[in-house]
DNA sequence: AAAACCTCCAACCGCCAAGCG
DNA sequence: TCGCTTGGCGGTTGGAGGTTT
Protein backbone atom coordinates (compact mmCIF):
# COMPACT_ATOMS: atom_id res chain seq x y z
CA UNK A 1 0.00 0.00 0.00
CA UNK A 2 1.40 3.10 -0.65
CA UNK A 3 2.20 5.82 1.92
CA UNK A 4 0.55 8.55 -0.69
CA UNK A 5 -2.02 10.19 -2.03
CA UNK A 6 -2.17 10.12 -5.13
CA UNK A 7 -1.64 6.61 -6.91
CA UNK A 8 -4.91 6.04 -6.82
CA UNK A 9 -7.07 7.87 -9.66
CA UNK A 10 -10.38 7.10 -8.26
CA UNK A 11 -9.69 9.04 -4.79
CA UNK A 12 -10.82 12.79 -4.04
CA UNK A 13 -9.61 15.19 -3.84
CA UNK A 14 -9.78 19.02 -3.23
CA UNK A 15 -12.42 20.81 -0.58
CA UNK A 16 -14.54 18.69 1.41
CA UNK A 17 -18.68 18.76 1.05
CA UNK A 18 -20.81 18.72 4.04
CA UNK A 19 -21.92 15.35 3.38
CA UNK A 20 -18.27 13.76 3.37
CA UNK A 21 -17.61 15.95 6.69
CA UNK A 22 -20.70 14.61 8.20
CA UNK A 23 -19.81 10.65 7.50
CA UNK A 24 -15.96 11.38 9.02
CA UNK A 25 -17.23 13.28 12.14
CA UNK A 26 -19.39 10.24 12.26
CA UNK A 27 -17.17 7.56 11.96
CA UNK A 28 -14.29 9.17 14.17
CA UNK A 29 -17.27 9.81 17.11
CA UNK A 30 -18.12 5.77 16.78
CA UNK A 31 -14.50 4.77 16.68
CA UNK A 32 -12.44 6.95 17.81
CA UNK A 33 -9.74 8.89 16.77
CA UNK A 34 -6.69 7.08 14.78
CA UNK A 35 -6.49 3.95 12.92
CA UNK A 36 -6.55 6.62 9.75
CA UNK A 37 -5.95 3.64 7.16
CA UNK A 38 -9.08 2.17 8.41
CA UNK A 39 -11.24 5.62 8.26
CA UNK A 40 -12.09 5.81 4.93
CA UNK A 41 -13.53 2.18 4.42
CA UNK A 42 -15.49 2.40 8.07
CA UNK A 43 -17.06 6.11 6.83
CA UNK A 44 -17.58 5.30 3.23
CA UNK A 45 -15.31 7.55 1.83
CA UNK A 46 -13.52 8.06 -1.12
CA UNK A 47 -10.66 9.99 0.27
CA UNK A 48 -6.94 8.69 1.64
CA UNK A 49 -5.94 8.42 5.06
CA UNK A 50 -4.13 11.29 5.44
CA UNK A 51 -6.89 13.79 3.80
CA UNK A 52 -9.31 12.21 6.60
CA UNK A 53 -6.60 12.72 9.44
CA UNK A 54 -6.12 16.24 8.00
CA UNK A 55 -9.48 17.18 7.64
CA UNK A 56 -10.68 16.14 11.29
CA UNK A 57 -7.24 17.47 12.64
CA UNK A 58 -7.76 20.74 11.10
CA UNK A 59 -11.61 21.50 10.58
CA UNK A 60 -13.87 18.82 12.58
CA UNK A 61 -12.10 18.52 15.78
CA UNK A 62 -14.17 19.95 18.29
CA UNK A 63 -13.51 22.84 19.83
CA UNK A 64 -11.07 24.49 17.63
CA UNK A 65 -11.45 28.03 17.59
CA UNK A 66 -11.74 29.77 14.66
CA UNK A 67 -11.33 33.23 13.47
CA UNK A 68 -8.78 35.74 14.41
CA UNK A 69 -5.82 35.48 16.80
CA UNK A 70 -6.28 37.61 19.59
CA UNK A 71 -3.59 39.60 21.02
CA UNK A 72 -1.92 37.54 23.21
CA UNK A 73 -2.26 34.36 21.29
CA UNK A 74 -0.22 36.18 19.11
CA UNK A 75 2.46 37.18 21.97
CA UNK A 76 2.55 33.70 22.97
CA UNK A 77 3.16 31.99 19.37
CA UNK A 78 5.75 35.03 18.59
CA UNK A 79 7.53 33.84 21.79
CA UNK A 80 7.14 30.35 21.06
CA UNK A 81 8.47 30.85 17.37
CA UNK A 82 11.92 32.02 19.02
CA UNK A 83 12.20 29.37 21.18
CA UNK A 84 11.14 26.41 19.15
CA UNK A 85 10.85 28.02 15.54
CA UNK A 86 8.72 26.12 12.81
CA UNK A 87 7.65 23.59 15.28
CA UNK A 88 3.95 24.40 14.28
CA UNK A 89 2.45 21.47 16.26
CA UNK A 90 4.45 21.96 19.62
CA UNK A 91 3.42 26.36 19.14
CA UNK A 92 -0.26 25.20 18.44
CA UNK A 93 -0.33 23.19 21.35
CA UNK A 94 0.32 26.44 23.73
CA UNK A 95 -2.61 27.25 21.82
CA UNK A 96 -5.72 26.08 22.99
CA UNK A 97 -8.06 25.41 20.64
CA UNK A 98 -5.79 26.35 17.33
CA UNK A 99 -4.38 23.88 14.99
CA UNK A 100 -0.83 23.39 13.61
CA UNK A 101 -2.26 24.08 9.79
CA UNK A 102 -3.51 27.27 11.55
CA UNK A 103 -0.58 28.38 13.31
CA UNK A 104 1.52 28.10 10.31
CA UNK A 105 -1.28 29.94 7.95
CA UNK A 106 -1.05 32.68 10.49
CA UNK A 107 2.42 32.85 10.70
CA UNK A 108 3.27 32.57 7.12
CA UNK A 109 0.33 35.30 6.15
CA UNK A 110 0.56 38.02 8.97
CA UNK A 111 3.90 37.59 11.06
CA UNK A 112 6.34 36.55 8.31
CA UNK A 113 5.81 39.56 6.39
CA UNK A 114 5.75 41.85 9.09
CA UNK A 115 8.83 40.60 10.87
CA UNK A 116 10.69 40.77 7.43
CA UNK A 117 9.52 44.15 7.57
CA UNK A 118 10.73 45.25 10.81
CA UNK A 119 14.00 43.68 10.31
CA UNK A 120 14.46 45.80 6.84
CA UNK A 121 13.72 49.09 9.24
CA UNK A 122 16.28 47.95 11.81
CA UNK A 123 19.01 47.11 8.74
CA UNK A 124 18.10 50.44 7.50
CA UNK A 125 18.29 52.53 10.70
CA UNK A 126 21.73 50.68 11.24
CA UNK A 127 22.84 52.17 7.76
CA UNK A 128 21.60 56.21 7.87
CA UNK A 129 22.63 56.22 11.73
CA UNK A 130 26.31 54.00 11.53
CA UNK A 131 25.19 52.60 14.46
CA UNK A 132 27.34 49.65 15.33
CA UNK A 133 25.16 46.42 15.31
CA UNK A 134 26.58 42.94 15.12
CA UNK A 135 24.09 40.83 14.20
CA UNK A 136 23.59 37.69 15.97
CA UNK A 137 23.88 34.51 13.25
CA UNK A 138 22.35 30.99 14.23
CA UNK A 139 25.76 29.06 15.37
CA UNK A 140 25.15 25.51 15.04
CA UNK A 141 26.17 24.31 18.33
CA UNK A 142 26.97 20.87 19.84
CA UNK A 143 25.42 20.87 23.41
CA UNK A 144 27.62 18.20 25.91
CA UNK A 145 26.23 15.60 27.25
CA UNK A 146 26.65 16.01 30.46
CA UNK A 147 25.08 19.93 30.54
CA UNK A 148 21.59 19.33 31.69
CA UNK A 149 19.67 22.25 30.07
CA UNK A 150 16.13 21.30 31.01
CA UNK A 151 14.95 20.80 34.67
CA UNK A 152 12.79 17.91 33.29
CA UNK A 153 15.15 16.21 30.53
CA UNK A 154 16.99 13.60 31.26
CA UNK A 155 20.85 13.47 29.79
CA UNK A 156 19.41 10.46 27.66
CA UNK A 157 17.65 13.11 26.10
CA UNK A 158 19.72 16.21 25.78
CA UNK A 159 22.53 14.55 24.26
CA UNK A 160 20.69 14.80 21.01
CA UNK A 161 20.39 18.40 21.49
CA UNK A 162 22.17 19.39 18.53
CA UNK A 163 20.40 22.43 16.89
CA UNK A 164 20.61 22.80 13.14
CA UNK A 165 21.84 25.79 11.42
CA UNK A 166 19.27 27.95 10.38
CA UNK A 167 18.97 28.31 6.55
CA UNK A 168 15.91 30.71 7.01
CA UNK A 169 16.98 34.66 5.93
CA UNK A 170 13.79 35.77 7.88
CA UNK A 171 14.43 35.16 11.28
CA UNK A 172 17.05 34.34 13.58
CA UNK A 173 14.91 31.38 15.46
CA UNK A 174 16.37 28.91 17.91
CA UNK A 175 15.63 25.79 16.14
CA UNK A 176 15.40 21.89 17.57
CA UNK A 177 16.01 19.56 15.65
CA UNK A 178 13.29 17.33 13.99
CA UNK A 179 15.20 14.46 15.67
CA UNK A 180 14.71 16.02 18.97
CA UNK A 181 11.36 17.49 18.79
CA UNK A 182 9.43 14.25 17.41
CA UNK A 183 10.49 12.17 20.04
CA UNK A 184 6.84 11.67 22.14
CA UNK A 185 8.66 11.12 25.52
CA UNK A 186 10.40 14.57 24.25
CA UNK A 187 7.72 16.18 23.40
CA UNK A 188 5.87 15.48 26.33
CA UNK A 189 9.01 16.92 28.23
CA UNK A 190 9.34 20.03 26.44
CA UNK A 191 5.53 20.53 26.95
CA UNK A 192 6.20 20.12 30.79
CA UNK A 193 8.78 22.26 30.89
CA UNK A 194 7.04 24.99 28.58
CA UNK A 195 4.01 24.42 31.08
CA UNK A 196 6.09 25.09 34.20
CA UNK A 197 7.73 27.66 32.61
CA UNK A 198 5.45 29.71 31.16
CA UNK A 199 3.06 29.71 34.44
CA UNK A 200 5.56 30.45 36.43
CA UNK A 201 7.82 33.18 34.02
CA UNK A 202 4.68 34.58 32.74
CA UNK A 203 2.91 34.75 36.10
CA UNK A 204 6.26 36.68 37.20
CA UNK A 205 6.06 39.22 34.01
CA UNK A 206 2.76 39.85 34.28
CA UNK A 207 2.61 41.20 37.62
CA UNK A 208 6.03 43.51 37.07
CA UNK A 209 5.62 44.48 33.43
CA UNK A 210 2.90 42.78 32.07
CA UNK A 211 2.43 41.23 28.46
CA UNK A 212 4.53 43.91 26.54
CA UNK A 213 6.23 41.21 24.23
CA UNK A 214 5.84 43.18 20.64
CA UNK A 215 7.62 43.02 17.67
CA UNK A 216 10.68 44.79 18.70
CA UNK A 217 11.40 41.96 20.89
CA UNK A 218 12.55 40.55 17.77
CA UNK A 219 15.06 42.64 17.01
CA UNK A 220 17.80 40.01 18.08
CA UNK A 221 20.13 42.19 16.37
CA UNK A 222 20.95 44.45 19.23
CA UNK A 223 22.65 41.57 21.11
CA UNK A 224 26.57 41.72 20.63
CA UNK A 225 27.78 38.40 19.93
CA UNK A 226 31.71 38.28 20.16
CA UNK A 227 33.30 35.86 18.32
CA UNK A 228 30.36 33.49 18.56
CA UNK A 229 30.61 33.88 21.74
CA UNK A 230 27.64 35.39 24.43
CA UNK A 231 24.91 34.40 22.12
CA UNK A 232 21.78 33.84 22.50
CA UNK A 233 22.15 30.46 20.60
CA UNK A 234 24.84 29.90 22.97
CA UNK A 235 22.79 30.31 26.56
CA UNK A 236 21.01 27.02 27.88
CA UNK A 237 17.42 26.99 26.63
CA UNK A 238 15.87 28.68 29.89
CA UNK A 239 18.62 31.45 29.77
CA UNK A 240 17.14 32.10 25.98
CA UNK A 241 13.50 31.79 27.71
CA UNK A 242 14.30 34.61 29.98
CA UNK A 243 16.40 37.11 27.79
CA UNK A 244 13.21 36.26 25.25
CA UNK A 245 10.63 37.26 28.25
CA UNK A 246 13.08 40.08 28.97
CA UNK A 247 13.55 41.55 25.66
C1' DA B 1 -18.10 46.83 -15.11
C1' DA B 2 -14.33 44.01 -15.56
C1' DA B 3 -9.65 42.77 -15.63
C1' DA B 4 -5.60 42.41 -12.84
C1' DC B 5 -3.71 41.78 -8.70
C1' DC B 6 -3.51 40.36 -3.83
C1' DT B 7 -4.59 37.79 0.41
C1' DC B 8 -5.70 33.97 2.88
C1' DC B 9 -6.32 29.32 4.08
C1' DA B 10 -7.72 24.51 3.09
C1' DA B 11 -5.64 20.85 1.20
C1' DC B 12 -1.91 18.39 -0.91
C1' DC B 13 2.85 16.62 -1.12
C1' DG B 14 6.94 14.56 0.32
C1' DC B 15 9.60 13.25 3.91
C1' DC B 16 10.73 11.09 8.38
C1' DA B 17 10.43 8.12 12.48
C1' DA B 18 8.20 4.52 15.03
C1' DG B 19 6.24 0.14 15.13
C1' DC B 20 5.83 -4.37 13.62
C1' DG B 21 6.51 -8.88 11.46
C1' DT C 1 18.49 -6.37 10.37
C1' DC C 2 15.38 -5.23 6.84
C1' DG C 3 11.39 -3.79 4.56
C1' DC C 4 6.79 -2.37 4.86
C1' DT C 5 2.96 0.30 6.92
C1' DT C 6 1.25 3.99 9.45
C1' DG C 7 1.04 8.38 11.81
C1' DG C 8 2.67 12.77 11.90
C1' DC C 9 5.01 16.89 10.50
C1' DG C 10 6.51 21.14 7.83
C1' DG C 11 6.62 23.19 3.27
C1' DT C 12 4.09 24.42 -0.61
C1' DT C 13 0.26 25.19 -3.72
C1' DG C 14 -4.31 26.20 -5.78
C1' DG C 15 -8.19 28.62 -5.85
C1' DA C 16 -11.90 31.38 -3.76
C1' DG C 17 -12.90 35.76 -2.41
C1' DG C 18 -11.59 40.49 -1.76
C1' DT C 19 -9.40 44.77 -3.37
C1' DT C 20 -7.44 47.86 -6.58
C1' DT C 21 -6.92 49.93 -11.02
Amino acid sequence: MSQNCNTSLVLRKGAWTAEEDMLLKNCVENFGEGKWHLVPLRAGLNRCRKSCRLRWLNYLRPNIKRGDFDKDEVDLMLRLHKLLGNRWSLIAGRLPGRTANDVKNYWNTHLRSRLKQEKEKLKDGEQSEHTMVTVIKPQPRTISKTLNLYPHVTPHDTHNLVTSSNNDSIDNTFNISPNVVSSPTFVDKINGYLEELFDNEEKKIDDEVGWSFGLEAEGLDGVKQVDGQNSVFDLPMDEVVMLDLLY
